[in-house]
DNA sequence: CCGTATTCTCTACAAGTATAGAAAATAAAG
DNA sequence: CTTTATTTTCTATACTTGTAGAGAATACGG
Protein backbone atom coordinates (compact mmCIF):
# COMPACT_ATOMS: atom_id res chain seq x y z
CA UNK A 1 0.00 0.00 0.00
CA UNK A 2 1.47 3.19 -1.04
CA UNK A 3 0.61 6.71 0.57
CA UNK A 4 2.49 8.50 -1.23
CA UNK A 5 0.95 11.21 -3.78
CA UNK A 6 1.86 10.67 -7.74
CA UNK A 7 2.45 14.20 -8.19
CA UNK A 8 5.02 14.41 -5.11
CA UNK A 9 6.30 11.25 -6.05
CA UNK A 10 9.33 12.21 -8.28
CA UNK A 11 11.29 9.05 -7.64
CA UNK A 12 8.95 7.19 -6.12
CA UNK A 13 8.63 3.39 -5.25
CA UNK A 14 4.81 2.65 -5.88
CA UNK A 15 2.67 2.01 -9.04
CA UNK A 16 2.46 5.47 -10.10
CA UNK A 17 2.39 6.75 -13.47
CA UNK A 18 1.93 10.33 -13.53
CA UNK A 19 3.55 13.07 -13.58
CA UNK A 20 1.57 16.83 -13.90
CA UNK A 21 2.43 19.78 -11.61
CA UNK A 22 -1.01 21.12 -10.48
CA UNK A 23 0.15 24.61 -10.28
CA UNK A 24 2.13 24.67 -13.17
CA UNK A 25 -0.96 23.63 -15.03
CA UNK A 26 -3.06 26.06 -13.58
CA UNK A 27 -0.24 29.20 -14.79
CA UNK A 28 -0.76 27.37 -17.96
CA UNK A 29 -4.33 27.36 -18.52
CA UNK A 30 -4.34 30.95 -17.49
CA UNK A 31 -2.01 31.85 -19.86
CA UNK A 32 -4.19 30.47 -22.18
CA UNK A 33 -7.23 32.54 -21.01
CA UNK A 34 -5.01 35.71 -21.29
CA UNK A 35 -4.22 35.12 -24.78
CA UNK A 36 -7.89 33.98 -25.75
CA UNK A 37 -9.13 37.26 -24.16
CA UNK A 38 -6.60 39.43 -25.66
CA UNK A 39 -6.90 37.79 -29.22
CA UNK A 40 -10.87 37.25 -29.06
CA UNK A 41 -12.23 39.49 -26.50
CA UNK A 42 -13.81 38.48 -23.49
CA UNK A 43 -17.15 37.29 -24.97
CA UNK A 44 -15.83 34.34 -27.13
CA UNK A 45 -13.29 33.43 -24.08
CA UNK A 46 -15.75 29.53 -24.02
CA UNK A 47 -14.20 27.13 -22.01
CA UNK A 48 -14.20 25.17 -25.37
CA UNK A 49 -11.64 28.25 -26.91
CA UNK A 50 -9.57 28.15 -24.03
CA UNK A 51 -9.07 24.68 -23.99
CA UNK A 52 -8.11 24.73 -27.59
CA UNK A 53 -5.59 27.74 -26.91
CA UNK A 54 -4.30 25.74 -24.33
CA UNK A 55 -3.79 22.71 -26.66
CA UNK A 56 -6.41 20.46 -24.77
CA UNK A 57 -9.79 19.17 -25.69
CA UNK A 58 -13.25 20.92 -24.07
CA UNK A 59 -13.30 18.85 -20.38
CA UNK A 60 -9.59 19.16 -20.03
CA UNK A 61 -9.92 22.24 -17.69
CA UNK A 62 -12.34 21.14 -15.26
CA UNK A 63 -9.64 18.96 -12.97
CA UNK A 64 -7.48 22.29 -12.33
CA UNK A 65 -11.04 24.14 -12.29
CA UNK A 66 -13.99 22.88 -11.40
CA UNK A 67 -15.71 25.79 -12.98
CA UNK A 68 -15.24 29.05 -15.35
CA UNK A 69 -15.58 31.55 -12.79
CA UNK A 70 -12.79 30.17 -11.02
CA UNK A 71 -10.33 30.23 -14.07
CA UNK A 72 -11.54 33.53 -14.29
CA UNK A 73 -11.39 34.95 -10.75
CA UNK A 74 -7.83 33.11 -10.74
CA UNK A 75 -6.50 34.48 -14.04
CA UNK A 76 -7.60 38.32 -13.34
CA UNK A 77 -6.14 37.52 -9.57
CA UNK A 78 -2.79 36.52 -11.34
CA UNK A 79 -2.36 39.47 -13.81
CA UNK A 80 -2.97 41.81 -10.98
CA UNK A 81 -0.27 39.79 -9.25
CA UNK A 82 2.13 39.83 -12.22
CA UNK A 83 1.76 43.78 -12.84
CA UNK A 84 2.35 44.38 -8.89
CA UNK A 85 5.05 42.04 -8.86
CA UNK A 86 6.74 44.06 -11.40
CA UNK A 87 6.09 47.45 -10.39
CA UNK A 88 8.11 46.28 -6.96
CA UNK A 89 11.40 45.04 -8.95
CA UNK A 90 10.91 48.37 -11.11
CA UNK A 91 11.34 50.28 -7.94
CA UNK A 92 13.31 48.42 -5.67
CA UNK A 93 15.62 50.43 -3.82
CA UNK A 94 14.32 54.16 -5.27
CA UNK A 95 11.94 56.45 -4.11
CA UNK A 96 11.00 60.29 -4.37
CA UNK A 97 9.78 61.62 -7.84
CA UNK A 98 12.18 59.06 -9.31
CA UNK A 99 10.08 55.99 -8.05
CA UNK A 100 6.86 57.23 -8.83
CA UNK A 101 7.92 58.00 -12.30
CA UNK A 102 9.11 54.40 -12.73
CA UNK A 103 5.65 53.43 -11.42
CA UNK A 104 3.70 55.13 -13.40
CA UNK A 105 5.68 54.01 -16.63
CA UNK A 106 5.43 50.53 -15.68
CA UNK A 107 1.90 50.84 -15.55
CA UNK A 108 0.63 52.98 -18.48
CA UNK A 109 0.06 50.97 -21.45
CA UNK A 110 3.14 52.22 -23.60
CA UNK A 111 4.24 49.14 -25.10
CA UNK A 112 2.10 45.62 -26.63
CA UNK A 113 2.33 43.86 -24.18
CA UNK A 114 0.59 46.49 -21.57
CA UNK A 115 -1.98 47.39 -24.26
CA UNK A 116 -2.67 43.77 -24.33
CA UNK A 117 -3.11 43.79 -20.78
CA UNK A 118 -5.74 46.72 -20.64
CA UNK A 119 -7.62 44.83 -22.59
CA UNK A 120 -7.72 42.25 -20.10
CA UNK A 121 -8.38 44.86 -17.21
CA UNK A 122 -11.70 46.41 -19.00
CA UNK A 123 -13.53 43.29 -19.00
CA UNK A 124 -12.49 43.02 -15.86
CA UNK A 125 -13.56 45.78 -14.61
CA UNK A 126 -16.95 45.04 -16.19
CA UNK A 127 -17.42 42.31 -14.56
CA UNK A 128 -16.50 43.07 -11.07
CA UNK A 129 -19.45 46.03 -11.39
CA UNK A 130 -21.95 43.00 -10.48
CA UNK A 131 -19.48 41.00 -8.86
CA UNK A 132 -18.52 42.33 -5.10
CA UNK A 133 -15.74 39.73 -4.75
CA UNK A 134 -13.77 40.80 -8.02
CA UNK A 135 -14.57 44.96 -7.12
CA UNK A 136 -13.00 43.94 -3.57
CA UNK A 137 -9.67 42.37 -5.61
CA UNK A 138 -9.76 45.79 -7.22
CA UNK A 139 -10.28 48.01 -4.76
CA UNK A 140 -7.32 46.20 -2.58
CA UNK A 141 -4.73 46.40 -5.70
CA UNK A 142 -6.07 50.15 -5.90
CA UNK A 143 -5.41 50.64 -2.05
CA UNK A 144 -2.22 49.32 -2.27
CA UNK A 145 -1.21 51.62 -5.30
CA UNK A 146 -2.70 55.01 -3.49
CA UNK A 147 -0.32 54.46 -0.80
CA UNK A 148 2.56 53.92 -2.11
CA UNK A 149 2.50 56.81 -4.69
CA UNK A 150 1.85 58.97 -1.31
CA UNK A 151 4.49 57.38 -0.14
CA UNK A 152 6.72 58.52 -2.67
CA UNK A 153 5.07 61.84 -2.96
CA UNK A 154 6.04 62.15 0.85
CA UNK A 155 9.25 61.30 0.20
CA UNK A 156 9.92 63.69 -2.63
CA UNK A 157 8.26 66.54 -0.63
CA UNK A 158 11.06 65.67 1.96
CA UNK A 159 13.51 66.00 -0.93
CA UNK A 160 12.07 69.09 -1.79
CA UNK A 161 11.15 67.99 -5.46
CA UNK A 162 7.58 68.69 -4.86
CA UNK A 163 6.56 71.79 -3.68
CA UNK A 164 2.74 72.49 -4.93
CA UNK A 165 0.42 73.33 -2.12
CA UNK A 166 -2.23 70.77 -3.11
CA UNK A 167 -2.24 67.50 -0.47
CA UNK A 168 -0.73 64.25 -1.27
CA UNK A 169 -3.74 62.52 -1.19
CA UNK A 170 -5.87 64.48 -3.92
CA UNK A 171 -2.72 64.58 -5.81
CA UNK A 172 -2.54 60.52 -5.46
CA UNK A 173 -5.82 59.98 -6.41
CA UNK A 174 -5.21 62.27 -9.30
CA UNK A 175 -3.05 60.11 -10.54
CA UNK A 176 -4.76 56.83 -10.03
CA UNK A 177 -7.05 57.86 -11.81
CA UNK A 178 -5.22 59.38 -14.87
CA UNK A 179 -3.85 55.78 -15.24
CA UNK A 180 -6.75 53.82 -15.01
CA UNK A 181 -8.20 56.07 -18.20
CA UNK A 182 -4.96 55.58 -19.86
CA UNK A 183 -5.93 51.85 -19.89
CA UNK A 184 -9.56 52.88 -21.57
CA UNK A 185 -7.89 55.08 -24.29
CA UNK A 186 -5.04 52.45 -25.29
CA UNK A 187 -7.47 50.00 -25.60
CA UNK A 188 -9.41 51.44 -27.96
CA UNK A 189 -7.69 53.63 -29.76
CA UNK A 190 -7.27 52.39 -33.39
CA UNK A 191 -5.10 49.63 -34.33
CA UNK A 192 -2.06 51.23 -35.46
CA UNK A 193 -1.58 54.17 -33.87
CA UNK A 194 1.05 54.12 -31.19
CA UNK A 195 1.31 57.77 -29.97
CA UNK A 196 -1.69 58.86 -27.21
CA UNK A 197 0.95 61.27 -25.81
CA UNK A 198 0.88 59.46 -22.35
CA UNK A 199 4.72 60.05 -21.76
CA UNK A 200 3.91 63.89 -22.02
CA UNK A 201 0.78 63.63 -20.40
CA UNK A 202 2.75 62.14 -17.62
CA UNK A 203 6.17 64.43 -17.36
CA UNK A 204 3.31 67.13 -17.61
CA UNK A 205 1.70 66.08 -14.30
CA UNK A 206 5.34 65.41 -12.65
CA UNK A 207 6.67 68.54 -13.81
CA UNK A 208 3.06 70.59 -12.04
CA UNK A 209 4.06 69.09 -8.97
CA UNK A 210 7.58 71.16 -8.36
CA UNK A 211 5.19 74.00 -8.11
CA UNK B 1 -58.28 53.21 -51.12
CA UNK B 2 -56.01 54.79 -48.77
CA UNK B 3 -52.83 56.17 -49.50
CA UNK B 4 -51.91 57.79 -45.95
CA UNK B 5 -49.46 55.71 -43.25
CA UNK B 6 -50.93 55.33 -40.46
CA UNK B 7 -48.26 56.53 -38.00
CA UNK B 8 -48.71 60.64 -40.03
CA UNK B 9 -52.69 59.96 -40.50
CA UNK B 10 -53.30 61.92 -36.88
CA UNK B 11 -56.55 63.64 -38.48
CA UNK B 12 -56.93 60.88 -41.26
CA UNK B 13 -59.67 59.50 -42.89
CA UNK B 14 -59.01 55.97 -43.77
CA UNK B 15 -59.68 53.09 -41.35
CA UNK B 16 -56.87 53.87 -39.16
CA UNK B 17 -56.34 52.04 -36.36
CA UNK B 18 -53.20 52.65 -34.38
CA UNK B 19 -50.98 55.95 -33.03
CA UNK B 20 -47.64 54.66 -31.84
CA UNK B 21 -44.69 57.06 -32.49
CA UNK B 22 -41.85 54.88 -33.38
CA UNK B 23 -39.13 57.30 -32.02
CA UNK B 24 -40.59 57.96 -28.82
CA UNK B 25 -41.14 54.02 -28.42
CA UNK B 26 -37.38 53.22 -29.21
CA UNK B 27 -36.79 56.02 -26.79
CA UNK B 28 -38.90 54.00 -24.01
CA UNK B 29 -37.29 51.20 -24.83
CA UNK B 30 -33.76 52.66 -24.74
CA UNK B 31 -34.28 54.06 -21.33
CA UNK B 32 -35.85 50.70 -20.67
CA UNK B 33 -32.36 49.09 -21.78
CA UNK B 34 -30.20 51.70 -19.57
CA UNK B 35 -32.34 50.84 -16.61
CA UNK B 36 -31.99 47.43 -16.77
CA UNK B 37 -27.93 47.08 -17.25
CA UNK B 38 -28.17 49.84 -14.38
CA UNK B 39 -29.82 47.04 -12.51
CA UNK B 40 -28.43 44.15 -13.19
CA UNK B 41 -25.60 44.27 -15.06
CA UNK B 42 -24.89 44.15 -18.86
CA UNK B 43 -24.40 39.84 -18.78
CA UNK B 44 -28.13 39.82 -17.81
CA UNK B 45 -29.52 42.50 -19.73
CA UNK B 46 -30.99 39.99 -22.34
CA UNK B 47 -33.76 41.08 -24.54
CA UNK B 48 -36.41 39.72 -22.66
CA UNK B 49 -35.23 41.56 -18.99
CA UNK B 50 -35.46 44.67 -20.95
CA UNK B 51 -39.16 43.97 -22.65
CA UNK B 52 -39.62 43.15 -19.05
CA UNK B 53 -38.45 46.42 -17.89
CA UNK B 54 -40.00 48.65 -20.50
CA UNK B 55 -43.62 46.74 -19.75
CA UNK B 56 -43.74 44.38 -22.88
CA UNK B 57 -43.61 40.59 -23.93
CA UNK B 58 -40.58 38.95 -25.23
CA UNK B 59 -41.26 39.56 -29.14
CA UNK B 60 -42.32 43.23 -28.69
CA UNK B 61 -39.31 44.90 -29.36
CA UNK B 62 -38.30 43.73 -32.82
CA UNK B 63 -40.29 45.86 -35.15
CA UNK B 64 -38.49 48.79 -33.40
CA UNK B 65 -34.93 47.13 -32.99
CA UNK B 66 -35.10 44.25 -35.39
CA UNK B 67 -31.78 43.08 -33.77
CA UNK B 68 -29.96 43.08 -29.95
CA UNK B 69 -26.96 44.95 -31.59
CA UNK B 70 -28.76 47.81 -32.99
CA UNK B 71 -30.99 48.32 -29.63
CA UNK B 72 -27.68 48.29 -27.96
CA UNK B 73 -25.45 50.72 -30.14
CA UNK B 74 -28.87 52.92 -30.56
CA UNK B 75 -29.11 53.06 -26.47
CA UNK B 76 -25.28 53.55 -26.11
CA UNK B 77 -24.97 56.12 -28.83
CA UNK B 78 -28.04 57.90 -26.81
CA UNK B 79 -26.63 58.01 -23.59
CA UNK B 80 -23.53 59.55 -25.40
CA UNK B 81 -25.72 62.29 -26.96
CA UNK B 82 -27.14 63.26 -23.78
CA UNK B 83 -23.81 63.64 -21.56
CA UNK B 84 -22.92 65.86 -24.32
CA UNK B 85 -26.16 67.99 -24.16
CA UNK B 86 -26.09 67.95 -20.78
CA UNK B 87 -22.27 69.60 -21.10
CA UNK B 88 -23.43 72.32 -23.71
CA UNK B 89 -26.16 73.39 -21.60
CA UNK B 90 -23.86 74.07 -18.54
CA UNK B 91 -20.72 75.21 -20.50
CA UNK B 92 -22.99 77.03 -22.84
CA UNK B 93 -22.13 81.39 -22.37
CA UNK B 94 -18.97 80.08 -20.44
CA UNK B 95 -15.30 80.31 -20.91
CA UNK B 96 -11.54 79.63 -19.55
CA UNK B 97 -10.85 77.93 -16.47
CA UNK B 98 -14.57 78.59 -15.43
CA UNK B 99 -16.24 76.62 -18.31
CA UNK B 100 -13.07 73.95 -18.14
CA UNK B 101 -14.29 73.48 -14.52
CA UNK B 102 -18.44 72.63 -15.45
CA UNK B 103 -17.45 70.41 -18.05
CA UNK B 104 -15.54 68.53 -15.78
CA UNK B 105 -18.39 68.31 -12.92
CA UNK B 106 -20.52 67.47 -15.82
CA UNK B 107 -18.64 64.42 -16.29
CA UNK B 108 -17.31 63.21 -13.04
CA UNK B 109 -19.61 60.66 -11.23
CA UNK B 110 -20.54 62.74 -8.30
CA UNK B 111 -23.87 62.23 -7.61
CA UNK B 112 -25.90 58.66 -8.37
CA UNK B 113 -27.16 59.02 -11.61
CA UNK B 114 -23.57 59.68 -13.16
CA UNK B 115 -22.52 56.88 -11.26
CA UNK B 116 -25.41 54.62 -13.13
CA UNK B 117 -23.71 56.30 -16.52
CA UNK B 118 -20.89 55.21 -15.42
CA UNK B 119 -22.36 51.46 -14.90
CA UNK B 120 -23.50 51.72 -18.48
CA UNK B 121 -20.37 53.29 -20.13
CA UNK B 122 -18.02 50.27 -18.45
CA UNK B 123 -19.57 47.51 -20.31
CA UNK B 124 -19.67 49.82 -23.54
CA UNK B 125 -16.12 50.45 -23.47
CA UNK B 126 -15.51 46.65 -23.39
CA UNK B 127 -17.60 46.20 -26.21
CA UNK B 128 -16.15 48.06 -27.86
CA UNK B 129 -12.59 46.68 -27.38
CA UNK B 130 -13.81 44.21 -30.15
CA UNK B 131 -16.37 45.92 -32.51
CA UNK B 132 -14.43 48.96 -34.52
CA UNK B 133 -17.83 50.97 -35.19
CA UNK B 134 -18.79 51.48 -31.24
CA UNK B 135 -14.99 52.24 -30.94
CA UNK B 136 -15.04 54.81 -33.17
CA UNK B 137 -18.02 56.14 -31.72
CA UNK B 138 -16.01 56.50 -28.48
CA UNK B 139 -13.14 58.02 -30.25
CA UNK B 140 -14.94 60.69 -31.99
CA UNK B 141 -16.84 61.59 -28.62
CA UNK B 142 -13.40 61.76 -27.01
CA UNK B 143 -11.57 64.46 -29.97
CA UNK B 144 -14.81 66.71 -29.27
CA UNK B 145 -13.68 66.80 -25.68
CA UNK B 146 -10.51 67.13 -25.75
CA UNK B 147 -11.12 69.99 -28.38
CA UNK B 148 -13.26 71.93 -26.13
CA UNK B 149 -11.02 71.37 -23.07
CA UNK B 150 -7.95 72.87 -25.46
CA UNK B 151 -9.93 75.47 -26.45
CA UNK B 152 -10.77 76.49 -22.73
CA UNK B 153 -7.39 75.89 -21.82
CA UNK B 154 -6.17 78.64 -24.33
CA UNK B 155 -9.07 81.18 -23.08
CA UNK B 156 -7.71 80.96 -19.88
CA UNK B 157 -3.69 81.41 -20.89
CA UNK B 158 -5.37 84.15 -22.42
CA UNK B 159 -6.93 85.51 -19.28
CA UNK B 160 -4.03 84.47 -17.24
CA UNK B 161 -4.89 81.99 -15.07
CA UNK B 162 -3.04 79.37 -16.73
CA UNK B 163 0.41 80.07 -15.88
CA UNK B 164 2.16 76.73 -16.36
CA UNK B 165 4.85 75.78 -18.59
CA UNK B 166 3.23 72.19 -19.42
CA UNK B 167 1.81 72.61 -23.28
CA UNK B 168 -2.26 72.41 -23.33
CA UNK B 169 -2.44 69.21 -25.00
CA UNK B 170 -0.90 67.40 -22.84
CA UNK B 171 -2.80 69.15 -19.82
CA UNK B 172 -6.19 68.13 -22.05
CA UNK B 173 -5.37 64.47 -22.57
CA UNK B 174 -4.10 64.31 -19.06
CA UNK B 175 -7.65 65.60 -17.79
CA UNK B 176 -9.43 63.22 -20.64
CA UNK B 177 -7.84 60.13 -19.06
CA UNK B 178 -8.66 61.24 -15.50
CA UNK B 179 -12.03 61.55 -16.29
CA UNK B 180 -12.31 58.49 -17.74
CA UNK B 181 -10.33 56.94 -15.15
CA UNK B 182 -12.80 58.36 -12.37
CA UNK B 183 -15.31 56.22 -13.94
CA UNK B 184 -14.00 53.27 -13.19
CA UNK B 185 -13.33 54.11 -9.79
CA UNK B 186 -16.77 55.05 -9.20
CA UNK B 187 -18.28 51.93 -10.42
CA UNK B 188 -16.01 49.81 -8.61
CA UNK B 189 -16.69 51.87 -4.93
CA UNK B 190 -18.43 49.69 -2.17
CA UNK B 191 -21.85 50.12 -2.53
CA UNK B 192 -22.67 53.32 0.49
CA UNK B 193 -19.61 55.07 -0.25
CA UNK B 194 -19.97 58.80 -1.10
CA UNK B 195 -16.61 60.19 -1.25
CA UNK B 196 -14.06 59.16 -3.55
CA UNK B 197 -11.89 62.50 -2.86
CA UNK B 198 -12.93 63.52 -6.97
CA UNK B 199 -13.68 67.29 -6.07
CA UNK B 200 -10.61 67.77 -4.51
CA UNK B 201 -8.99 65.87 -7.43
CA UNK B 202 -10.10 67.95 -9.55
CA UNK B 203 -9.62 71.20 -7.95
CA UNK B 204 -6.35 70.29 -7.21
CA UNK B 205 -5.58 69.85 -10.99
CA UNK B 206 -7.00 73.31 -11.95
CA UNK B 207 -5.16 74.77 -9.08
CA UNK B 208 -1.56 73.09 -10.57
CA UNK B 209 -2.71 75.15 -14.08
CA UNK B 210 -1.78 78.52 -12.18
CA UNK B 211 1.90 77.98 -11.73
C1' DC C 1 -71.50 46.91 -33.93
C1' DC C 2 -68.18 45.93 -37.73
C1' DG C 3 -64.04 46.01 -40.45
C1' DT C 4 -59.19 46.87 -40.75
C1' DA C 5 -54.45 47.84 -40.14
C1' DT C 6 -51.40 47.94 -36.46
C1' DT C 7 -49.36 46.36 -32.29
C1' DC C 8 -48.33 42.94 -29.08
C1' DT C 9 -48.23 38.19 -27.04
C1' DC C 10 -46.92 33.78 -27.11
C1' DT C 11 -44.89 29.70 -28.56
C1' DA C 12 -41.28 27.63 -31.08
C1' DC C 13 -36.71 26.89 -32.61
C1' DA C 14 -31.84 26.76 -33.71
C1' DA C 15 -27.47 27.84 -31.85
C1' DG C 16 -24.26 28.01 -28.33
C1' DT C 17 -23.07 27.64 -23.39
C1' DA C 18 -21.18 25.49 -19.01
C1' DT C 19 -20.93 21.41 -16.93
C1' DA C 20 -21.04 16.31 -15.85
C1' DG C 21 -19.30 11.95 -16.26
C1' DA C 22 -18.24 7.56 -18.74
C1' DA C 23 -14.73 5.73 -21.41
C1' DA C 24 -10.21 5.78 -23.60
C1' DA C 25 -5.39 6.93 -23.47
C1' DT C 26 -1.29 7.45 -20.91
C1' DA C 27 2.95 6.66 -18.34
C1' DA C 28 5.64 4.60 -15.05
C1' DA C 29 6.61 0.74 -11.60
C1' DG C 30 7.03 -4.06 -11.05
C1' DC D 1 4.01 -7.17 -20.55
C1' DT D 2 0.88 -6.20 -16.85
C1' DT D 3 -0.97 -3.35 -13.47
C1' DT D 4 -2.60 0.92 -11.69
C1' DA D 5 -3.72 5.55 -10.87
C1' DT D 6 -3.95 9.60 -13.38
C1' DT D 7 -4.97 12.43 -17.16
C1' DT D 8 -7.55 13.53 -21.22
C1' DT D 9 -11.07 12.87 -24.66
C1' DC D 10 -15.54 12.53 -25.98
C1' DT D 11 -20.39 12.53 -25.73
C1' DA D 12 -24.48 13.93 -23.45
C1' DT D 13 -27.46 17.11 -20.89
C1' DA D 14 -29.78 21.01 -19.16
C1' DC D 15 -30.13 25.62 -19.86
C1' DT D 16 -30.10 30.24 -21.84
C1' DT D 17 -30.07 33.23 -25.60
C1' DG D 18 -31.51 35.79 -29.85
C1' DT D 19 -34.66 35.52 -33.29
C1' DA D 20 -38.79 34.21 -36.07
C1' DG D 21 -43.50 34.24 -36.98
C1' DA D 22 -48.45 32.89 -36.28
C1' DG D 23 -52.13 34.40 -33.97
C1' DA D 24 -54.66 37.29 -30.55
C1' DA D 25 -55.61 41.79 -28.92
C1' DT D 26 -56.19 46.51 -29.86
C1' DA D 27 -58.03 50.94 -31.30
C1' DC D 28 -60.30 53.65 -34.31
C1' DG D 29 -63.22 55.10 -38.59
C1' DG D 30 -67.44 54.02 -40.40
Amino acid sequence: MCHKSPTQNILGSCPVPKIVDHDQRRLELVDATWRTIARLGIESATMREIALEAGFANGALKPYFPTKDDLLTFAFGHVFNRTNERIAEVTAGQSGLVALRLFCVEVLPLDEERINEARIVIPFWQKAINDPGKARIHRESMEQWLAAMRQYLAEARDAGTVTTAVDDAALAGQLLNFLLGAQISAALAPDGQVELGLDEQLEGFLTLLGC
